[in-house]
RNA sequence: GCCGACGUAGCUCAGCUGGUAGAGCACUUCACUCGUAAUGAAGGGGUCCCCGGUUCGAGUCCGGGCGUCGGCUCCA
């Protein structure tokens, strides 16, 4: 209706008694607050009866405007402030014509279909449901995915010098108080209690302290120095029930996790370790993530000059390396700064992946040592990190990455084999054990269906190749179909395995 | 956790103002033995999220719980 009228914005500049009176006479709480604490002039906009304070710019009328829809509905906190009370906000969206509102709602709707809750379970990957929320099942093509990813993870770490190590998934209650978790996340952790006990321990929401422990079981040289424990270990968050959100925000979480303990010499090289390792990973999925460096919140443990020094010491880091990020302030965790990577899902919401932490605090906590070279016991520095961030994020996150068409080299099923009739099952069958044992992942559809129905499953179900095999095909001729493709390609059977080879990572 | 919406078959969804549940896909069986994106027919399958209330009668109305979705807040 006030796009029909063409009703024009009215911008004035008043002063701020003026404008406070006229809202506190027409009993707006919320204005009168902003006239408060607005800086500089009070800058109005009024459009028929409605007037509002706004900084500006606003279009002179509405006339541009001929397509307008409203987007949703919810609630948000008054000056995001969970203190405050709850506000009703509206989200809407105007376009100049029909067609780039209907444009823009198809896009939408692609985007929905693209989304990791529906991909998930439509590709047979994992599934969640009520009897355990925030934990996914994972399927078996869903664990050949993360497979391939412990496998790229433990490869890598180990290259690059890190020791992997296990530690337990239950704690006793004094060793969350000495880290501090207990303070400050006991609301959000599994405790654990007897019949009517008070809890008297807790799963490990995260490995700092069972990686602690473990290096303060024994003396420590500087010699031994940098240690870097690796372990992708179950953690257990009881998140609030508002956030779960599919994969990417679970109460199971598995974190590529490790801790390095350094010497402050060797924090810079430790530092670029990471950076370079995460870069290497995000490459390799074509992942471009944005750099954070989160600095010291209020309720930090030290004092601000070793957060001067760990911060810096990150800041340098990121600066050596050239790399474009952006700054959290106040946004650290509570034993240190961190640089965070982040990615953006198929919605366009942003989310923490891997993080690079570290940490002048927990050694202290824990009383950690070890010897240097000058006879003389030292506190270590620890650099938590993990690069994926949680298997289950960086999961949900491939998934919309490649829109559920993983490049062959992750595809939970590499090759289909689709008999053309009952007659060519054994040799079809004695093809997918040839490429099983020549390391490839693949499987035989010999359903009693056409062979169209079946290609056209193979197709849905994103499988990089497709092989038929009927009267016409032997080992040196196959008829080949690549995912997404139009017609067929003859190859051999070692030219497909060399193709799909040749496309690994490694 | 907060605000709002939603919860029906394995999946996607329909079910009007209360009268005892339906489609497509999937699944099973039978026929067809098939050459690059859906063969045909028949059949099986539901505590309508859970608990309580109103009512002669609740998938439908009301209350509580759980879960999901969109935001907010939080995220070691």
């Amino acid at each position: 209706r006030e796009l029909a009228e063409g009703r024009s914005w009215e911008r004035a500049e008043i002063g701020r008694d003026e404008a406070r009176a006229r809202f506190e006479a027409e009993g707006e709480p919320y204005k009168v607050e902003l006239v408060d604490t607005a800086e500089g002039d009070i800058t109005l906009y009024t459009q028929g009866d409605f007037t509002d304070l706004c900084r500006g710019p606003h279009l002179q009328d509405s006339s541009p405007i001929k397509a307008l829809k409203l987007t949703g509905l919810a609630g948000a906190y008054w000056r995001g402030d969970e203190k405050n009370t709850q506000l009703t906000r509206i989200y809407g969206t105007a376009f100049f014509t029909q067609a780039d509102l209907d444009a823009y709602l198809e896009r939408l709707e692609h985007a929905r279909a693209n989304d990791h809750r529906r991909l998930g379970p439509q590709l047979d990957l994992f599934h969640l449901q009520d009897a355990s929320p925030g934990s996914p099942f994972w399927h078996p093509k869903g664990m050949t995915l993360w497979n391939v990813l412990e496998d790229l993870r433990r490869s890598e770490n180990h290259r690059r010098g890190y020791l992997e190590v296990k530690t337990p998934l239950i704690y006793d209650k004094s060793v969350w108080e000495t880290s501090g978790h207990w303070e400050k996340f006991r609301g959000e952790m599994f405790l654990v209690a007897g019949e009517g006990e008070e809890p008297h321990a807790g799963l490990k929401p995260m490995n700092c302290p069972g990686h602690m422990l473990l290096f303060g079981s024994g003396l420590r040289s500087y010699r031994d120095l940098p240690l870097r424990y690796a372990e992708s270990s179950t953690l257990h968050r009881n998140e609030p029930t508002g956030t779960l959100h599919g994969l990417l925000r679970v109460r199971h979480v598995t974190q590529d996790d490790a801790h390095i303990f350094c010497t402050r010499e060797q924090i810079e090289d430790e530092i670029f370790g990471c950076l370079d390792y995460a870069a290497y990973l995000y490459d390799l999925f074509g992942m471009d993530a944005r750099f954070e460096l989160s600095t010291r919140p209020d309720d930090k443990l030290g004092n601000d000059e070793e957060w001067d020094f760990t911060e810096g010491a990150l800041r340098a880091a990121l600066e050596k390396r050239s790399l474009a990020y952006d700054v959290g302030v106040g946004e650290g965790a509570f034993y240190g700064p961190k640089i965070d990577l982040h990615m953006k899902d198929v919605l366009g919401r942003a989310w923490q992946m891997g993080t690079i932490q570290l940490d002048a605090q927990m050694p202290k906590q824990f009383g950690l040592t070890y010897m240097g070279a000058d006879n003389q016991e030292h506190t270590p520095y620890v650099v938590h990190r993990a690069l994926l961030g949680s298997l289950e994020r960086f999961t949900g996150i491939l998934i919309e990455q490649y829109a559920g068409a993983f490049p062959v080299w992750l595809a939970p099923v590499q090759v289909r084999v689709l008999p053309v009739a009952d007659a060519h099952r054994d040799a079809a069958t004695e093809l997918c054990g040839a490429l099983d044992a020549a390391g490839l992942r693949a499987d035989v559809d010999d359903r009693v269906e056409t062979l169209g129905k079946r290609i056209r499953d193979a197709e849905l179900q994103k499988i990089p190749y497709v092989v038929v095999w009927g009267d016409r095909e032997t080992r040196e001729a196959m008829a080949v179909r690549r995912r997404g493709g139009e017609g067929v390609e003859t190859m051999s059977l070692d030219g497909l395995v060399d193709e799909i080879a040749g496309e690994s990572p490694s």
